[in-house]
DNA sequence: CTCAGTGTTCAGTG
DNA sequence: TCACTGAACACTGA
Protein backbone atom coordinates (compact mmCIF):
# COMPACT_ATOMS: atom_id res chain seq x y z
CA UNK A 1 0.00 0.00 0.00
CA UNK A 2 2.44 2.69 1.02
CA UNK A 3 4.24 4.85 -1.30
CA UNK A 4 4.51 8.89 -0.55
CA UNK A 5 0.67 9.42 -1.55
CA UNK A 6 -0.39 6.76 0.88
CA UNK A 7 2.31 8.50 3.57
CA UNK A 8 0.94 11.44 3.24
CA UNK A 9 -2.28 10.15 3.77
CA UNK A 10 -1.55 8.39 6.86
CA UNK A 11 -0.16 11.64 7.73
CA UNK A 12 -3.31 13.54 7.84
CA UNK A 13 -4.74 10.63 9.77
CA UNK A 14 -1.76 11.24 12.31
CA UNK A 15 -2.90 14.79 12.62
CA UNK A 16 -6.41 14.53 12.60
CA UNK A 17 -6.40 12.50 15.64
CA UNK A 18 -3.77 13.99 17.42
CA UNK A 19 -2.73 17.33 16.56
CA UNK A 20 -2.18 19.57 19.60
CA UNK A 21 -3.27 17.05 21.74
CA UNK A 22 -1.69 14.76 24.79
CA UNK A 23 -1.20 11.06 24.84
CA UNK A 24 -3.02 10.37 27.69
CA UNK A 25 -2.42 6.47 27.30
CA UNK A 26 -1.20 3.55 24.87
CA UNK A 27 -1.04 0.18 24.01
CA UNK A 28 2.05 -0.90 22.46
CA UNK A 29 2.34 -4.58 21.07
CA UNK A 30 5.47 -6.80 22.20
CA UNK A 31 7.20 -6.81 18.63
CA UNK A 32 10.65 -6.49 18.37
CA UNK A 33 11.04 -6.44 15.06
CA UNK A 34 8.43 -3.54 14.08
CA UNK A 35 9.84 -1.37 17.44
CA UNK A 36 13.71 -2.16 16.55
CA UNK A 37 13.78 -3.55 20.04
CA UNK A 38 12.06 -1.37 22.59
CA UNK A 39 10.08 -3.02 24.61
CA UNK A 40 6.72 -2.05 24.95
CA UNK A 41 7.78 -0.17 28.79
CA UNK A 42 9.50 2.03 27.08
CA UNK A 43 8.12 2.92 24.43
CA UNK A 44 5.07 3.94 27.11
CA UNK A 45 7.34 5.92 28.73
CA UNK A 46 8.57 8.11 25.78
CA UNK A 47 5.24 8.87 24.66
CA UNK A 48 3.25 8.77 27.62
CA UNK A 49 1.70 12.40 28.55
CA UNK A 50 3.95 13.98 25.20
CA UNK A 51 1.98 16.94 23.45
CA UNK A 52 1.76 16.30 19.67
CA UNK A 53 3.04 19.59 18.39
CA UNK A 54 3.69 18.76 14.63
CA UNK A 55 3.17 15.69 12.48
CA UNK A 56 5.92 15.60 9.59
CA UNK A 57 6.47 13.37 6.82
CA UNK A 58 9.14 12.98 4.21
CA UNK A 59 9.34 10.30 1.68
CA UNK A 60 7.41 7.45 3.15
CA UNK A 61 8.68 8.39 7.44
CA UNK A 62 6.37 10.02 9.50
CA UNK A 63 7.20 11.46 12.77
CA UNK A 64 5.32 13.49 15.98
CA UNK A 65 7.34 16.43 17.06
CA UNK A 66 6.46 16.43 20.77
CA UNK A 67 7.09 18.32 23.44
CA UNK A 68 9.71 16.44 24.59
CA UNK A 69 12.72 14.47 23.22
CA UNK A 70 12.95 11.79 21.67
CA UNK A 71 10.64 11.65 19.11
CA UNK A 72 8.68 9.16 17.39
CA UNK A 73 9.38 7.56 13.18
CA UNK A 74 7.00 5.63 11.78
CA UNK A 75 7.53 3.69 8.82
CA UNK A 76 5.13 1.46 7.24
CA UNK A 77 6.84 -0.95 5.18
CA UNK A 78 4.77 -2.93 2.75
CA UNK A 79 1.51 -3.07 4.63
CA UNK A 80 1.23 -0.49 7.19
CA UNK A 81 -1.37 2.36 7.68
CA UNK A 82 -2.44 4.84 10.54
CA UNK A 83 -6.44 4.20 11.55
CA UNK A 84 -7.97 6.67 13.08
CA UNK A 85 -12.22 7.06 13.63
CA UNK A 86 -11.03 10.58 13.12
CA UNK A 87 -10.28 10.29 9.50
CA UNK A 88 -11.26 6.50 8.14
CA UNK A 89 -9.92 6.22 4.93
CA UNK A 90 -11.87 2.32 4.77
CA UNK A 91 -15.20 4.58 5.94
CA UNK A 92 -14.28 7.29 3.22
CA UNK A 93 -13.46 4.37 0.33
CA UNK A 94 -16.98 3.26 0.96
CA UNK A 95 -18.79 5.78 1.58
CA UNK A 96 -19.49 5.06 5.12
CA UNK A 97 -20.77 1.49 4.81
CA UNK A 98 -18.26 -0.87 5.06
CA UNK A 99 -18.26 -4.33 7.28
CA UNK A 100 -14.36 -3.81 8.40
CA UNK A 101 -15.59 -1.03 11.25
CA UNK A 102 -13.87 -3.75 13.91
CA UNK A 103 -12.11 -1.26 16.15
CA UNK A 104 -9.14 -1.39 17.11
CA UNK A 105 -7.99 -3.01 13.69
CA UNK A 106 -6.32 -5.96 12.87
CA UNK A 107 -2.45 -5.86 13.35
CA UNK A 108 -2.76 -2.36 15.63
CA UNK A 109 1.07 -2.33 16.42
CA UNK A 110 0.05 0.96 18.71
CA UNK A 111 -3.05 2.22 19.78
CA UNK A 112 -2.61 5.95 21.03
CA UNK A 113 -5.69 7.31 23.72
CA UNK A 114 -5.90 11.08 23.07
CA UNK A 115 -6.83 13.44 26.09
CA UNK A 116 -9.95 14.56 23.87
CA UNK A 117 -10.95 10.82 23.38
CA UNK A 118 -9.36 10.59 19.79
CA UNK A 119 -7.54 7.33 18.91
CA UNK A 120 -4.68 6.55 16.48
CA UNK A 121 -3.71 3.27 15.61
CA UNK A 122 -0.50 2.45 13.67
CA UNK A 123 -1.31 -1.66 11.82
CA UNK A 124 1.10 -3.60 10.41
CA UNK A 125 0.23 -6.84 9.07
CA UNK A 126 3.43 -7.79 7.59
CA UNK A 127 5.97 -6.40 10.00
CA UNK A 128 8.19 -4.93 7.62
CA UNK A 129 7.45 -1.29 8.83
CA UNK A 130 9.22 0.39 11.40
CA UNK A 131 8.60 2.58 14.64
CA UNK A 132 11.83 3.67 16.19
CA UNK A 133 12.85 6.97 18.43
CA UNK A 134 15.74 9.29 17.49
CA UNK A 135 16.40 13.41 19.34
CA UNK A 136 16.00 14.88 15.84
CA UNK A 137 14.62 12.36 13.14
CA UNK A 138 15.51 14.82 10.35
CA UNK A 139 18.93 14.62 11.05
CA UNK A 140 18.97 10.58 12.22
CA UNK A 141 20.03 7.79 10.18
CA UNK A 142 17.25 7.04 7.83
CA UNK A 143 15.38 10.17 6.82
CA UNK A 144 18.54 12.37 7.06
CA UNK A 145 20.08 10.25 4.20
CA UNK A 146 16.82 10.70 1.58
CA UNK A 147 16.83 12.30 -1.23
CA UNK A 148 14.00 15.19 -2.20
CA UNK A 149 10.65 14.58 -1.49
CA UNK A 150 9.16 15.07 -4.62
CA UNK A 151 5.86 17.39 -3.10
CA UNK A 152 7.58 18.88 -0.59
CA UNK A 153 10.92 19.98 -2.44
CA UNK A 154 10.78 19.08 -5.84
CA UNK A 155 14.09 20.32 -7.16
CA UNK A 156 13.93 22.97 -10.07
CA UNK A 157 14.99 21.73 -13.54
CA UNK A 158 18.11 23.00 -13.95
CA UNK A 159 19.12 21.21 -10.53
CA UNK A 160 16.70 18.49 -11.22
CA UNK A 161 19.15 18.02 -15.01
CA UNK A 162 22.55 18.16 -12.82
CA UNK A 163 21.12 14.87 -10.62
CA UNK A 164 20.32 13.32 -13.45
CA UNK A 165 23.35 13.32 -15.26
CA UNK A 166 25.88 12.34 -12.58
CA UNK A 167 23.57 8.69 -12.09
CA UNK A 168 24.40 6.48 -14.23
CA UNK A 169 22.07 3.92 -13.31
CA UNK A 170 18.81 2.70 -15.09
CA UNK A 171 15.80 5.10 -14.69
CA UNK A 172 13.52 2.60 -12.74
CA UNK A 173 16.67 1.86 -10.53
CA UNK A 174 17.16 5.49 -9.89
CA UNK A 175 13.67 6.57 -9.29
CA UNK A 176 13.38 3.71 -6.72
CA UNK A 177 16.29 5.52 -4.74
CA UNK A 178 15.15 6.63 -1.59
CA UNK A 179 18.40 8.76 -2.14
CA UNK A 180 17.44 10.26 -5.00
CA UNK A 181 13.56 10.80 -4.93
CA UNK A 182 12.46 10.00 -1.68
CA UNK A 183 8.97 8.29 -1.55
CA UNK A 184 8.54 6.99 -4.72
CA UNK A 185 7.46 2.84 -5.09
CA UNK A 186 7.23 0.25 -7.43
CA UNK A 187 3.95 1.61 -8.93
CA UNK A 188 4.60 5.35 -9.10
CA UNK A 189 8.30 5.11 -10.77
CA UNK A 190 6.22 2.78 -13.60
CA UNK A 191 3.86 5.81 -13.77
CA UNK A 192 6.39 8.10 -14.18
CA UNK A 193 8.06 6.88 -16.71
CA UNK A 194 5.17 5.61 -18.62
CA UNK A 195 3.89 9.09 -18.86
CA UNK A 196 6.84 10.64 -19.42
CA UNK A 197 7.81 8.08 -22.31
CA UNK A 198 10.93 6.80 -21.47
CA UNK A 199 11.98 3.00 -21.57
CA UNK A 200 12.85 2.21 -17.27
CA UNK A 201 15.94 0.64 -19.04
CA UNK A 202 17.63 3.79 -20.15
CA UNK A 203 20.31 4.92 -18.01
CA UNK A 204 20.04 8.55 -16.52
CA UNK A 205 22.84 10.73 -17.33
CA UNK A 206 21.85 10.02 -21.44
CA UNK A 207 18.42 11.68 -21.36
CA UNK A 208 18.79 14.63 -23.66
CA UNK A 209 17.24 18.08 -22.66
CA UNK A 210 13.39 17.08 -23.34
CA UNK A 211 13.17 13.45 -22.00
CA UNK A 212 15.01 15.22 -18.33
CA UNK A 213 12.07 17.87 -18.78
CA UNK A 214 9.16 15.23 -19.19
CA UNK A 215 10.29 12.84 -15.98
CA UNK A 216 10.40 16.31 -14.43
CA UNK A 217 7.43 17.22 -15.02
CA UNK A 218 6.18 13.51 -14.64
CA UNK A 219 7.15 13.34 -11.22
CA UNK A 220 5.75 15.51 -9.83
CA UNK A 221 2.25 15.50 -11.27
CA UNK A 222 2.12 12.13 -10.64
CA UNK A 223 2.51 12.29 -7.15
CA UNK A 224 0.61 16.08 -6.75
CA UNK A 225 -2.27 14.17 -8.61
CA UNK A 226 -2.10 11.22 -5.91
CA UNK A 227 -2.15 13.50 -2.87
CA UNK A 228 -4.52 15.93 -4.18
CA UNK A 229 -7.24 12.73 -4.42
CA UNK A 230 -5.61 11.50 -0.65
CA UNK A 231 -4.08 8.21 -2.72
CA UNK A 232 -7.77 6.85 -3.20
CA UNK A 233 -6.76 4.19 -6.35
CA UNK A 234 -10.47 4.75 -7.63
CA UNK A 235 -10.28 8.46 -8.24
CA UNK A 236 -6.96 8.08 -9.77
CA UNK A 237 -7.51 9.29 -13.80
CA UNK A 238 -8.58 6.62 -15.67
CA UNK A 239 -5.76 6.31 -18.38
CA UNK A 240 -3.51 5.87 -15.68
CA UNK A 241 -1.66 2.85 -16.39
CA UNK A 242 -1.67 2.06 -12.50
CA UNK A 243 -5.47 0.42 -13.18
CA UNK A 244 -3.67 -1.25 -15.92
CA UNK A 245 -0.86 -3.10 -14.14
CA UNK A 246 -1.62 -5.65 -11.80
CA UNK A 247 -1.55 -9.23 -11.87
CA UNK A 248 0.95 -9.30 -14.78
CA UNK A 249 -1.80 -10.74 -17.28
CA UNK A 250 -0.31 -11.33 -20.71
CA UNK A 251 -3.22 -9.59 -21.78
CA UNK A 252 -3.02 -6.55 -19.90
CA UNK A 253 -3.91 -2.98 -22.44
CA UNK A 254 -3.38 0.29 -21.60
CA UNK A 255 -6.22 2.74 -22.12
CA UNK A 256 -6.00 3.55 -25.57
CA UNK A 257 -5.12 -0.45 -26.14
CA UNK A 258 -1.55 -0.66 -26.46
CA UNK A 259 0.28 -3.96 -25.06
CA UNK A 260 1.15 -3.80 -21.39
CA UNK A 261 4.50 -5.68 -20.64
CA UNK A 262 6.96 -7.13 -17.50
CA UNK A 263 9.99 -6.77 -16.85
CA UNK A 264 12.25 -7.32 -13.71
CA UNK A 265 14.52 -4.74 -12.94
CA UNK A 266 16.07 -3.62 -10.24
CA UNK A 267 14.41 -6.91 -8.36
CA UNK A 268 10.79 -5.48 -8.88
CA UNK A 269 8.58 -6.06 -11.23
CA UNK A 270 8.18 -3.32 -13.56
CA UNK A 271 5.14 -2.55 -15.92
CA UNK A 272 5.63 -0.57 -19.21
CA UNK A 273 4.59 -0.16 -22.74
CA UNK A 274 7.21 -0.50 -25.51
CA UNK A 275 5.28 0.82 -27.82
CA UNK A 276 5.29 4.31 -26.34
CA UNK A 277 7.99 4.29 -24.13
CA UNK A 278 11.47 4.65 -25.63
C1' DC B 1 0.15 -25.77 -1.07
C1' DT B 2 2.63 -22.23 -3.55
C1' DC B 3 4.05 -17.78 -4.42
C1' DA B 4 4.06 -12.81 -5.45
C1' DG B 5 4.63 -8.64 -3.15
C1' DT B 6 3.02 -1.15 -3.08
C1' DG B 7 9.65 -1.62 1.15
C1' DT B 8 14.44 -1.42 3.18
C1' DT B 9 18.97 -3.07 4.09
C1' DC B 10 23.07 -5.39 3.70
C1' DA B 11 26.63 -8.46 1.81
C1' DG B 12 29.00 -9.48 -2.25
C1' DT B 13 30.69 -8.56 -6.99
C1' DG B 14 32.73 -5.90 -10.61
C1' DT C 1 32.93 5.05 -4.49
C1' DC C 2 29.56 3.73 -7.58
C1' DA C 3 26.28 0.45 -9.79
C1' DC C 4 24.00 -3.47 -9.40
C1' DT C 5 22.20 -8.11 -7.79
C1' DG C 6 20.34 -11.26 -4.71
C1' DA C 7 18.91 -12.49 -0.39
C1' DA C 8 16.83 -11.63 3.87
C1' DC C 9 13.22 -9.83 6.55
C1' DA C 10 7.80 -11.55 7.66
C1' DC C 11 3.49 -13.01 6.59
C1' DT C 12 -0.98 -12.19 4.19
C1' DG C 13 -4.03 -13.19 0.60
C1' DA C 14 -4.82 -14.90 -3.95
Amino acid sequence: MPELPEVEFGRKVASAAGLGRVIRSLEVEADEIVFCGDSPRSVKRRLKGARVEAVHRKGKYIWFALDRRPWPIFHFGMTGAFRSPALDPLKLASHGKQKDTIWPPRFAKIWMHFDDGNELVMTNARRLGRIRFAEDPRLSPPIAKLGFDPLLEMPRLPQFRRQLAARKSQLKGLLLDQSFAAGVGNWIADEVLYQAALDPRRRAHELDADEQKRLHQKLRAVIQKAVEVDARKDRFPRRWLFHRRWGKQSEARTHDGERVEFLEIAGRTTAWVPTRQR
